[in-house]
DNA sequence: TATCCTTATAAAACCGGTTACAAAATTAAA
DNA sequence: TTTAATTTTGTAACCGGTTTTATAAGGATA
């Protein structure tokens, strides 16, 4: 129960506490064995350090900006989920996180990390002459350093899994079209459906906004004007929600009558039963704050493309073709 | 720039860190003009004691769960104010702040801040058996510390508002029932209707879950329904925002032809343009976190009823009784 | 006036790390 | 085999606080 500190990892390799905090800190000039006997140990006793005494001994506050865009989905599960990602791997680093409100980003920072950066977004272009590190989520620029999640990769998928189950009329509900997320799940959307040979209907791509109201709107404006198609793909899970409650309210039963897959997996698409594609956002969390904490020590910069996983529940089934059939279920 | 530290202020005030560490920390032994002495200089240098730096020195992990209900409103806009709150206060005081996944809450922590307490919560009963002092936000207990906003006098000063403008008919949008805050808001509801000696039409009662797409939901079953109602007083602004939705949808105007009042004034309520009741979160959240802290440092339990303010803008307006002047406009 | 309590403050040790510097061990050069 | 250069490791100071211990100054008691 009580903590192991530096003194018992030193005093159980033979070493002094000093070789131990340059073992774990990747100084150079420590014997590859001495380095190799010490992890060893560190492992055996379980041994975190103190990320108060860290920051203390850094000397200076070490402290890393949290910059959203704006307030506006400030709130959401997704920024929640990212945010408690970053507060742990930072925070066991000795770094204090800090929240940057209304896109002002703070001068004495150590390092920030950019979420929700637009398509035009000058945030990176000015803490770049601010010669701040810095290190991006969902948004890919040369000479950077970002993490993403392979947004074509997911939203293809997704389709080519409603296509196997031989649907044709395809809907594609999509987000907000200045972040780069939208427009590479709408291109995933539009590969995938070309792929199979498949009509490009450009009355069955729909604005959804990323919200669950915003889904519900547009499949409601969609079924008032008649539209057919048998399967939506969406772009987030909240707007396929959205999407089946619309469908629902309107007489239609999913996945009976219509197909839907969402994307994100949130906590909320496992207790909707919704076939959607998984992005692993605790991961991107931690992989945007190593990279952060390279850059910050002088690495250079690199950027990591996470895959996606599809992951199959019950708001999609096979098309029946077959009208009589439909009937009879 | 650089951080004033403790040793500047022993300097400057001639005494030495001890005696500074003492006043700070309320120690008694201190004489009342020394006190006041260091206190001045406190002031004058602007001092803030490092939270690493006291973390380290008080032996310990020191850390604090924040409980949420399940994962369900985990990323609302409201729950990541109260977080921030939260975490400002506590790691000023050299705390480090955890989140209580899935429910479960630690065994092993200093004290807990339990959010989103449902009536029937067994959560305060556990961690009085198990000693753990804590501090609720939203739940009012005899003989616990908690905070809580005037649920009741923030809807009743909402209805009164649509009363003053003349309106009658109206209805009340509600949150989950499982929840204090709702029940509240919805006495608070019936008494200001009762005052002003209108009927309450339990038609007019709606069921909106606290969400943008409940609030939407309901009230386009309301008008499909064909009830009539000239204003909507919501328990939540996301539920107001909902209900315009729905209300433009179907043709109607807000304000012109439907008054609507929201609950909150989180940021989206000032970009709806929405009147509503403000509380604030950023307050209720540093109260509770030092209401634990007292609570921690085995003072007795107390509690705090946070008012609330009406924060009056475009999306209400009197009542035009006489329908020639309506169809003019 | 000498002795014993109090009270107020200073001095020093400590928390758990990091790092500058010195010492020791190893390797290379002479 | 010395000596010099290099690598590796230990020692001690330090970060900014808190807390224990020791000391000094007053007050009360005898």
């Amino acid at each position: 129960m009580t903590k192991v500190t530096i003194k018992e990892v030193a005093h159980k390799s033979g070493v002094s506490k000093g070789t131990i905090s340059r073992v774990l800190n990747g100084r150079d000039g420590v014997n590859p064995e001495t380095r190799a006997q010490v992890l060893s140990v560190v492992e055996l006793l379980g041994y975190v350090p103190d990320p108060g005494a860290r920051q203390l001994a850094r000397r200076g506050r070490h402290v890393i900006g949290l910059a959203l865009d704006g307030d506006e989905r400030r709130g959401s599960t997704y920024y929640g989920i990212l945010r408690d990602a970053l507060e742990e791997r930072l925070s066991s680093e000795g770094y204090s996180t800090q929240i940057q409100r209304d896109n002002q980003i703070g001068t004495d920072l150590d390092g920030v990390i950019l979420l929700g950066v637009h398509l035009d977004d000058p945030r990176p272009t000015l803490l770049e002459q601010q010669k701040i590190p810095f290190a991006m989520v969902g948004r890919s620029l040369e000479r950077q350093s970002w993490v993403d999640v392979d947004n074509h990769g997911g939203l293809l998928s997704a389709v080519r899994h409603l296509t196997n189950l031989g649907h044709q009329r395809i809907a594609h509900l999509s987000g907000a079209h200045t972040g780069q997320a939208s427009v590479q799940r709408l291109e995933g959307y539009r590969t995938a459906m070309q792929a199979a040979k498949l009509e490009l209907d450009k009355r069955l791509i729909w604005d959804g906004d990323f919200t669950e109201l915003g889904g519900y709107r547009a499949v409601r404006r969609s079924l008032e004007a008649g539209l057919s198609f048998s399967a939506i793909a969406a772009a987030s899970d909240e707007m396929a929600i959205g999407a089946i409650a619309a469908l629902e309210d309107a007489g239609r039963r999913v996945p009976w009558d219509v197909s839907v897959t969402g994307f994100d997996d949130l906590p909320v698409a496992a207790r909707a039963n919704l076939t959607t594609v998984r992005q692993p956002i605790f991961e991107v969390g931690t992989r945007a704050a190593e990279l952060l904490l390279e850059r910050m020590s002088g690495k250079t910069a690199s950027s990591d493309l996470i895959p996606t996983t599809l992951v199959v529940r019950h708001s999609t089934a096979a098309l029946l073709s077959d009208p009589s059939l439909k009937a009879k279920s």
